[in-house]
DNA sequence: GATGAATGAGATTTCATTCAT
DNA sequence: AATGAATGAAATCTCATTCAT
């Protein structure tokens, strides 16, 4: 779980969590410009802690992406195991669980760490390709797809979240049934992967 | 120093145009962050000429998100006389459009408006109802499915428009198939109207 | 002596009067680490105002060391019409009285503006020239050792001037004393005017 | 855990030595504004350490130019013992050419240390002293003249010192050729000891 | 009515110094 | 004795808003 070559001192690296935990929560409240000061008085450590521990606020941002990734990255492979094809919903369900709980702020997700994002989209089409050889999917449903169902949970969340923290769930169904099996192609062509990472390396989680 | 009663009024609404049409480029490039300072730039008018005009940074954003909500109505109108219960379609595929190349940048559309954000939801609950009707979509779907369907949309417009101008389209093609009737019903309970009320008052269009 | 091309408001004008003066003052009492908040209040304006008038800190001090530069252009000129081949020697003592009462702080002070500088120190090597014609400084000495006790008077000036501020002349005396013709050559060469100017280039009056 | 009475002396005096020397190498590269912790990273020890051994930073500069005021007074004494008045200007190159090696960056040296200033000009004077009886310098030199040198010496050295470490030889020989004998007086008086006294006072090795 | 100069609270970041480990 | 994590005051700079011109 941590970054760091050393172990940290037992107190130093709690108060990492705790400016983890504290990030998170104010982020979410007050979004990404929310100040550093506040913060670390929500943490209940110093400022010139929180910029020991982070260099620059981005480096704070870009940590918890980085733990998010790490955590989405793990669920895929959870639900790799899934039998019948099935993987791919567990996945959403599970990201979309992780996000509402742990995340659900963090406006720019899939971008800033390309190792990472490149092996959780690897496992995702690994997953869909599961999900279309059992026929729970559509064939023309494409891996591109999946990403944009991911932004669309993002805009879902970001808009639910506090007030409404199971509508997502609703989306997905909806979501979901939109990537069953039908008689009928997709009228428009999916975007294709090139594309795609360019717009993932065009949106960094970026302040500023 | 004029004769005329209102003098200058020529003048006037031209400035507001200019600084509104500013507004929307400024904030589509930079986001809601960008400095009232620049917009009063690229719209060619000093800033107290700004400050006249709109009175806070936060009265011409909700005046562009009126104006926004004031052509969504417009073409919820326009909608409801398409035939066959395809009214619904042409209304997503409308505004979208419409977000893509206007309003791209506004991240929080649905609400600040009460008037009109009721007029819209009535709206389209009644393209709902006449599609049901037509038995174009499923009958467990319901008037907030659509307000998620738009926050969805807004998350990937958000994520691609400036890369990829035209994946929201694709993504509706995914929304629109799960909307269609289906044997089984969506898993989860749809978000009650009182609710979504809630969701909308808390999320207000406000900077800082 | 104003550097923006429209001519400033009164009052705008006025204040960045204030904000220079201020700064001579603030920079000469604590040296360059001074801070501009303390800058904007001896001129007694807002911080902002300062920094609308001088976009940062080292914009602050470029403009300061270019008026110095100015005005000692002019003495140079000013000098170069003294009789017998004492403009030398007079223009060492006016940039000495200069600093002495304008910038006595203003520790490095021979750079930054390539264009002034050069020109600076082509007016210096006509008086130096004109000097030697007049059998008023030895034949040896070399327009790079003018540099040199400029750096030398600097160093005394910032040691000495709050306290003795007359003692510059003093030593601009011996220094004097050692520039006029003797029997026997300087035992070290002189620097050289490339190697001149790579010292220059390399102090810049940069903070941070 | 030792059974000696002064357990670690001999590491405690490296670490001293180490920080110095680290001290020296940091100012002269960054200046005084150089941070403590950069000092005890090039040391190779931790700033606890440092803080045990000096207990400012203000500390740490005032040993520096303690350090460097006890060479100065060796060479001082050194030089006393040379030949027909020589001493003087022996002197004179031994510091230069010391503070070129190890101090280049310490810019305000001559205070601090009333006691050593004090012995340091005693010994200057019977250096000029004895110039003058064997006809080496003109007799309306002063010892004030002597320090006035010493901070031209440093404002050459501090401009020159990275890119043209040898460049005050030269003015060193511009000076001591004013200090030779001449027909007329020196126009200017004197600064009086007192008044230097104050010069000194005045300016300390304070950062901040 | 229009302008843009002035304002100052607040943002991020640095760093000398203290103190728990 | 040594370490380096923690601290928070202070620095530079931005920007929404006000108001003199």
């Amino acid at each position: 779980m941590s970054t760091t070559t050393r172990p940290l001192r037992k107190d130093a690296a709690r108060h990492r969590e705790q400016l983890l935990a504290a990030a998170v929560r104010v982020f979410d409240e007050q979004g990404l410009d929310a100040s550093v000061t506040e913060i670390a008085r929500v943490a209940g450590v110093g400022i010139g802690t929180l910029y020991r521990r982070f260099p620059t606020k981005q480096a704070l941002i870009d940590t918890l992406v980085h733990e998010v990734l790490g955590a989405i990255i793990q669920m895929a492979r959870d639900a790799a195991r899934s039998p019948e094809g099935t993987g791919l919903e567990r996945f959403l369900e599970a990201t979309g669980a992780f996000q509402a709980e742990h995340a659900g702020c963090l406006p720019r997700l899939w971008n800033t760490d390309h190792e990472m994002v490149k092996l959780a989209r690897h496992l995702i089409a690994t997953l869909l390709l599961d999900a279309k050889e059992h026929g729970r999917v559509r064939h023309d449903l494409t891996s591109t797809d999946l990403t944009l169902a991911m932004f669309s949970l993002n805009g879902v969340l970001e808009a639910t979240l506090p007030i409404a923290p199971d509508a997502w769930r609703r989306h997905l169904d909806v979501l979901i049934a939109g990537m069953r099996p039908a008689d009928s192609d997709l009228p428009h062509r999916a975007l294709s992967p090139a594309r795609l990472d360019k717009v993932l390396a065009a949106r960094s989680t970026t302040v500023r």
